[in-house]
DNA sequence: AAGTCCTTCAACCGCCAGTGT
DNA sequence: CACACTGGCGGTTGAAGGACT
């Protein structure tokens, strides 16, 4: 018996997420939930399959996941789980809330394995920076994370603070999708029209801890939606 | 300054377990 | 019981960008 494909390989996009498909993705979840992953990019009106939506999402876009460098006891915990439950990363991530596995094992992958092997004690192998540093500065929170979904094209790998692509929000308030999305008098609202730099008001509230706040409100407006698209 | 190497991490792939019919 | 389908997991890859020569 041949096993079905998890997805039409034919027509569906693969490789980095654009903005505007984290923005379809995120609103759809905190609109509807995610009931089935595989029926979702059909229904979000996404291009994507579904295991490629649900891995977006519960590694990247999920409200509560924690960005930024390890801390010394998360280290410590993984280190030591990872002595006691071997490459099981989902038990490893499930004792550390915030993280996911998928981080966790490119984090033991790429330093804690070595910060093992050197066995170099009380000091950090570490020897440079994060190289997306400027991500994790800027990413600190997955509000700010969304908020960088919503400001920059290219969110994998660059800033919120990268606003030269105002434009996007225009794309995103046409996107042809079937359910119900944001206001798009919040977007006025945050982004100036015609110009290409967006309003003080966004720069000073998609930055520190208001942004959570901030978000929650815009998924709570969108949510006062409520109405389910049709099948 | 230019080319190459190295590191990081988001995303993909294949497999497996659980569940429904 | 057999099969189909789905979600989840772990291994791996490849693009991007910084470090090095």
């Amino acid at each position: 018996m041949v096993r079905a494909p998890c997805c039409e390989k034919m027509g569906l996009k693969k490789g980095p997420w654009t903005s505007e498909e984290d923005q379809i993705l995120v609103s759809y979840i905190n609109n509807f939930g995610h009931g089935n992953w595989r029926a979702l990019p059909k229904l979000a009106g996404l291009l994507r399959c579904g295991k490629s939506c649900r891995l977006r999402w519960t590694n990247y876009l999920r409200p509560d996941i924690k960005r930024g460098n390890f801390s010394k006891e998360e280290e410590d915990t993984i280190i030591s789980l990872h002595q006691s439950l071997g490459n099981r990363w989902s038990a490893i991530a499930a004792q550390l809330p915030g993280r996911t596995d998928n981080e966790i094992k490119n984090v033991w992958h790429t330093y804690l394995k070595k910060k093992i092997d050197n066995n170099v004690p009380g000091s950090k192998p570490k020897p440079k920076p994060k190289k997306n540093n400027k991500n994790v500065k800027c990413l600190e929170t997955n509000a700010a994370k969304i908020s960088a979904v919503n400001l920059s094209e290219s969110p994998s790998r660059s800033c919120s603070t990268d606003l030269s692509s105002s434009s996007m929000i225009t794309e995103w308030t046409d996107t042809a999708i079937e359910f119900p999305v944001v206001d798009e008098s919040f977007w006025s609202e945050v982004m100036s029209v015609n110009g290409d730099e967006p309003s003080p008001e966004l720069l000073s509230r998609s930055n520190g801890d208001e942004s959570m706040d901030f978000w929650l409100r815009v998924f709570m407006e969108a949510g006062e939606f409520g109405e389910l698209p049709e099948i």
